[in-house]
DNA sequence: GTGAAAGCGCTAACAT
DNA sequence: ATGTTAGCGCTTTCAC
């Protein structure tokens, strides 16, 4: 095949030094225009590329953003953290970067899991979408290297972060339910640990109280060990048989919302005549289950993306300012939880909006 | 932070020079056993790593794979080829790779399209999965680097593939059609530039023949822009307002498949009384619709792992045998093709049968 | 079986 | 504004 140029074939062509070549290429300063131009024809020219990997032995940057997700989150059918991955690599692209992905296990010691693009010293950044140990980013953080967390936080370590505005969300769902006139209002939630379902069930019980309504802990189901719509099933499922069946509920994720749909089909109530639902987060799956199923969408490849960016810029600014951004919700009216019928479109076409 | 450790301080730390310390991590003959355990031990003391980009200078050999994928895929609202990058990407880690992910766009002449990591050096080898034009893989053959199709193929082109049995896979949906009573099959396509699509109509047509069934050209349609649910709803639409909607539907793919059913539905058509749907892939979605979608399973992951081996394979031995791999598929029964009620599961579990 | 030395392609002082 | 030079951390001949 043909030779690849290097560097030094663009300065012998330009008639230059190589540094001078690696200042333009570089975009620095101190190089006259003519030299610049005389540069970039022999670089057109020749077809010329820098090397990666030449580049990042010298710069030290790699050039490639790692991206951190736990396993549990990877192997979910549901791709909510697959969208925050694909918004990454679309951001990564547009700034010329690569993204590396790596799952890592919730439960083994941090120690040999350690992802390997962190101690071959091949990525510049790292984001870490969803829950990880604590202990993990405590040992990341010993490589020096700037940290974006995508919807997740640590109480006691203080990190730039990419969050749901849950506490928005839940309020536009909850009011929802209180201006179709419902008054009684359960909630099921999974996992507390997770700060997001933490921060959905403080906010539905604020908006309760705001609203003027009772907060009654025998609607409230916490104690599920995820987040998974078998939870949603036997959450409500429970709740039934202690003949306590709230006329509306509150799931803290779609996932959630559509197993308490479908406990509440098996016994033959209508949705929403009978319970209406609401769910968070606006998976595929909540326009297309019947009835469309009224949600909280959030926008998760744009998550993707606004980690991405602003891991670049710490990367580039070489400053470890912490900031946080908080990413707006928008929420969703279906027929989950309005009794007048919308027309019917049948299976609804793919959601509108997306991000790109 | 602490001090990165290079080869140099393995060396000194086990008194040798870097170049047996370099055989040893590269599992070279030649190095007594004694001299072999000495350097593990330097190695395991300092926590060493080799460091992945000087390694890619050095041997000019980076530890990536790239990944390449058209645009008109990457964007489509099924993760068809989201699972199989997912495959790819969990075999690669097994291997030590890293998988570098990007898209192209179908219409673009290939010169400016040409991948970044390629022209950068940074990847080993490529996978190339769904359509792409054929002057983009002549491009990239260029760089004279080893390449796996998943899900396509070139007619005038012998590559390395990845593909699925659609001949067999079609076989067991007509057939099973065929065992259920129905006698007529219409067949509702789409573009026929992707061969994935023109075996299965091919396949069709043959088990028809083997059948001893007609084959009615009036409800075979084929000249459908791409794959999208809208082209099986208005597919069906057209044999319906000609008077001929036939008993039994094989549809190309699932989404397809799945606009069908929204137009029988819309139309009180009942599924599968009155007329009875089979699709192809076994997307996410075909296991949530109403009635369950009988199909055809696609092991999207597995295809994506094998083309990693495959991938793997041929970069280590340096050998461009071309190798053709056709992955099985397995027959899915649900209720869009048997009368006979199934049990009522409300809204079914994700699918069994992950691959990992 | 082990070591010395060259060099992969580039960046970054430092000189000029 | 441009050139010289010394590495970055490793692999790879080629001696010994």
């Amino acid at each position: 095949m043909k030779r690849i140029p290097t560097i030094e074939d663009v300065a012998r062509k330009a008639s230059l030094s190589i540094s001078t070549v690696s200042l333009v290429i570089n975009n620095k300063k101190n190089v006259s225009d003519k030299t610049r131009e005389k540069v970039k024809k022999a670089i057109d020219e020749l077809g010329y590329h820098p090397h990666r990997g030449a580049r990042g032995l010298a710069s030290s940057l790699t050039g490639n953003i790692g991206f951190i997700l736990s396993h549990d989150h990877f192997s979910l059918a549901e791709p909510f953290y697959t969208k925050i991955f694909l918004g990454a690599e679309f951001a990564a692209r547009d700034l010329n970067y690569y993204v590396l992905l790596t799952t890592v296990s919730g439960q083994k010691r941090p120690k040999n899991g350690i992802p390997r693009f962190l101690l071959e010293r091949n990525v510049d950044g790292i984001i870490i979408a969803g829950k990880v140990s604590e202990q993990l980013v405590t040992s990341i953080e010993q490589f020096d290297i700037p940290i974006v967390l995508i919807d997740y936080t640590f109480p006691r370590k203080d990190l730039s972060n990419v969050c749901i505005d849950n506490t928005g969300g839940v309020r536009l769902a909850v009011r929802h339910l209180v201006e179709q006139g419902y008054t009684d209002i359960g909630f099921v939630g999974g996992d507390l640990e997770h700060p997001s379902i933490r921060e959905r069930l403080s906010a539905y019980r604020a908006t309760l109280e705001e609203s003027g309504l009772p907060v009654d802990e025998k609607i409230i189901s916490t104690g599920e060990a995820d987040t998974g719509h078998e939870n949603g099933f036997s959450a409500i499922a429970r709740m039934h048989k202690g003949n306590r069946l709230p006329a509306a509920i509150f799931a803290a994720n779609d996932a959630m919302a559509i197993g308490c749909m479908q406990y509440l089909k098996s016994v033959s109530q209508r949705i929403p005549e009978d319970v209406a639902v609401v769910g968070f987060d606006d998976i595929e799956m909540s326009s297309h289950v019947e009835p469309g199923l009224t949600t909280v969408r959030v926008f998760k490849e744009e998550m993707g993306k606004l980690g991405v960016k602003r891991l670049v810029e710490m990367i580039k600014s070489k400053t470890n300012t912490i900031v946080s951004v908080r990413v707006p919700v928008q929420f969703m009216v279906r027929e989950s939880t309005v009794v007048q019928h919308l027309p019917d479109e049948g299976l609804r076409a793919a959601p509108a909006g997306a991000i790109y």
